[in-house]
DNA sequence: TAATCCCTTACAGAAATCTGTAAGGGATTG
DNA sequence: CAATCCCTTACAGATTTCTGTAAGGGATTA
């Protein structure tokens, strides 16, 4: 996992939101807060010309007017300030901005490698967010469909049923006959193998277990 | 699933995201919601000498006093009423209240057979005990440690850990191998069997994946 | 010291998962 | 109509999971 990460939220409340939920939930020797964007590159660039970059930015966008100078007045200053210094840190962005536009640009231009869109479940999204950009894949909140270059995976009804069945534990047997008795097709064990398999391509997934747990985290189950 | 819920509470905005988290996660025929114990009574009344009765009440502790007349003025008067009645109809409470004495007595006195204590994670807890109580099982919210008739179980950092890796799609030889590079012991294959197995029994999963699948609902992975 | 208990580990067999091949059928297209 | 594609299904083999039994070792207790 992340041993350094930095991250710059300006509301207090979201900013030790985020800092306890890493704590809680992973393991990083170096979690640094910062309420401005100046301040968070500053921290950046000591530690980067000290041999001892972070290895992970969470950023919001949007930060709030103060009395103090800035220079750097939003997340996306920060963000093209820290990219033109070190095209390796990981980013993930945490903001309420659900703009598909505004967001597949933050891919294209800033390298970004994730987006999380604040709400009732964007903790847990942050958590696997960071999981899945530390595995150097992307991230993007799932209830945001964008039509990006890392396409959206769709599961229907049929999908999402066998998953359900699965996370109660039933045996792939046992939902054939299910399905069977309610005279849903298709049925056999063998097209529900096939179904489950494809899905672990599409979200990435080892094996049942490991779908099953990233499907309930993303609030898909 | 339960084909008949009731539903009373008298928050309106609550009331009306537990009816949205039902229709959405569950298929139930019918769910009724209340805002005023008398009015929930009646209605379970009627259904009940129809003989279509509620399967399911979730119902909250505390109403607010109001310009009606009522009769029945709490949560314990109504599951009172309710239990004069029915004996079979199965009682979740969902409230604030988070004293283990007051909660104790409702399963003791009361015969409720679930638990959900309001919170930020309080709609997933509902959907998870209303799925234990439709097996027959008792449920209540995870953060309440609860040293009553059904014991909770205290899972350590090394079950956490075992399953973390289940749950990121590791085989248990691959978590065996890993622990061994760690000197980590105990590490073998054979022991994390037993150690998965025996929290089958301790959270009535059957099987891996529904384990996994439990234990991330209830926040705990 | 001996008896007991609990934890760890090895092993073995049944069941389930996962992956691949192949055959058949329906829908689409040229 | 024929060719093609896609979905469903059967089946088979390798791997993994799950559940027992049994043996050994350390800690506790009588």
């Amino acid at each position: 996992m992340f041993k350094k990460i930095l991250i710059a939220e300006d509301f207090q409340d979201t900013n030790k939101g985020i800092v306890h939920a890493l704590e809680v939930n992973l393991q990083i020797d170096i979690i640094q807060e910062e309420l401005y964007c100046d301040k968070a590159f500053n921290r950046f660039k000591v530690a980067f010309e000290k041999g001892e970059p972070y290895e992970l930015l969470i950023s919001d966008l949007t930060f709030k007017e103060s009395h103090v100078d800035r220079r750097l007045t939003s997340g996306i200053d920060l963000i093209k300030a820290i990219r033109g210094v070190d095209k390796n840190i990981k980013i993930i962005v945490n903001s309420m901005i659900e703009n598909p536009t505004e967001i597949n640009a933050l891919f294209k231009d800033q390298k970004i490698n994730g987006y999380v869109c604040k709400g009732r479940n964007s903790l847990n999204e942050l958590l696997e967010g960071i999981q899945e950009v530390y595995q150097n894949r992307t991230f993007v909140s799932p209830q945001l469909n964008l039509n990006s270059s890392n396409s959206v995976f769709e599961m229907d009804k049929y999908d999402i049923m066998i998953l359900k069945d699965l996370a109660e534990g039933l045996t792939k047997k046992e939902i054939s006959e299910k399905l069977k008795k309610l005279n849903i097709s298709p049925n056999s064990e063998s097209t529900i193998d096939k179904k489950v398999s494809k899905l672990f391509d599409e979200f990435g997934a080892k094996n049942t277990h490991h779908l099953i747990a990233k499907l309930i985290k993303q609030g898909k189950l």
